[in-house]
DNA sequence: TTGACATTCAAACGTTTGTTTGATACAAAT
DNA sequence: ATTTGTATCAAACAAACGTTTGAATGTCAA
């Protein structure tokens, strides 16, 4: 194994982890990758075997490393805190999403490549279950926990947490409809407001709090 | 045009929506659809010009009408209750999505087929949001205006409903993460769960709440 | 310098793709 | 019975697809 190879090895990944987030797996041919990669046809197949193995190589080389690097933010945004709370977990979890460590290109990567297994899944599906969000979940509970009620079971308190979930990433992969609904764009402002928007949500529901607080 | 023109292309409208939904549109091929319509090949192009308009007339002709009974279904059920509500409203829409008056096949094609193009918006999308999305949005903005806090101003409302829909529609489409992290299938008794907790989670958050009433 | 190995490359492989064509079948109107 | 217009069909089209091949090139150890 050369270093040039490395090289083009890991043109190749940016590249297709670029398309297929962007276009979905099947709208994407091999020669699109190779020419965006700058390299010969046959790379894909001598490097990872063929298409289908290159897309899942992208899932384990570049997106559950990036997911981590988001859980890890929140983790330590959340120890930063003098005192855990329920607003701390969710301010802290809004913001890993949609600010935290990524790049706004990366985000929508991450975010568009997950939607799509979630809609539609495929053998890089029990990666994203098994190594990222179950364990990431499972954290989660464990955190919230101690501030729910009793009589909460862990079915409840796992639908409540896929609750805030489905929150932070459906204003991640949704932006057409949230910008055209609300008429702005998703600049550092408005993620900013969405982040208050999630916390909010998550902690008062409806509006029955009027911010009391900040 | 005659009897049996109809008949073949509705059922290429109905094989059609059925595979764009469950594979997408890239991935889905002329062949398999009037294969799966047991037509001619050459079927689709005369009755629709070609794929791409195919895939348009699909939402034109199907998704669009769905989504408004679904409205209809929401619009119905609000207007059934006694007292106009924060919780009527929640309850109404959870339900006219989760459960509402689609099969449940209609309903898993409803969300895949939007989700796709709230992931990778084309052509389509226009319809999606201006005819059904938009409008809906504004009558439940309509809807809740007389309950909001008086401080909330229109984006704030937007953004709440938005949070709603968020988990309505996420509810729909993620059901493999949501199966695997609860251990549940998605039969009636879990949706009847599901429509409990968005409800419940819409007017509380996370759990301030012990659940007073019922 | 030679040999062994890893990497790139142009070219071709056999399929499958969306679309077009021209003949045929069928219905209703003249 | 003949004309007119619509719908279906098998067959073919060029283009694009994923993958394979075998020769060329580069790299490092012996």
């Amino acid at each position: 194994m050369n270093k040039k190879d490395q090289v083009t090895r890991e043109r190749i990944l940016n590249e297709a982890e670029v398309l297929f987030a962007k276009n979905g797996y099947d709208a994407v041919s091999v020669r699109e990758i190779t020419t965006a990669a700058r390299c010969n046809l046959a790379a894909v197949n001598y490097h990872f075997g063929n298409k289908q193995k290159l897309y899942l190589e992208v899932f384990r080389a570049r997106w559950v490393p990036r997911a981590r690097r988001v859980q890890a933010y929140f983790r330590e945004s959340l120890a930063s805190q003098d005192t855990v709370s329920t607003s701390a977990v969710a301010q802290a979890l809004a913001e890993a999403f949609l600010k935290g460590p990524l790049s706004d290109d990366e985000r929508q990567r991450q975010s568009q490549l997950m939607t799509r297994e979630l809609i539609q899944p495929t053998e890089a599906f029990e990666l994203l279950a098994g190594e990222v969000l179950r364990p990431f979940f499972k954290e989660l509970a464990d955190t919230l926990r101690p501030f729910m009620p009793k009589g909460l079971g862990n079915e409840g308190l796992m639908l409540n947490i896929l609750s805030m979930f489905s929150m932070v990433i459906y204003f991640n992969f949704a932006r057409a409809v949230v910008s055209r609904i609300t008429g702005r764009d998703y600049d550092a402002a408005f993620k900013d407001r969405l982040v208050e928007q999630i916390v909010e949500f998550s902690l008062n529901g409806l509006g029955k709090g009027e911010k009391e607080g900040a």
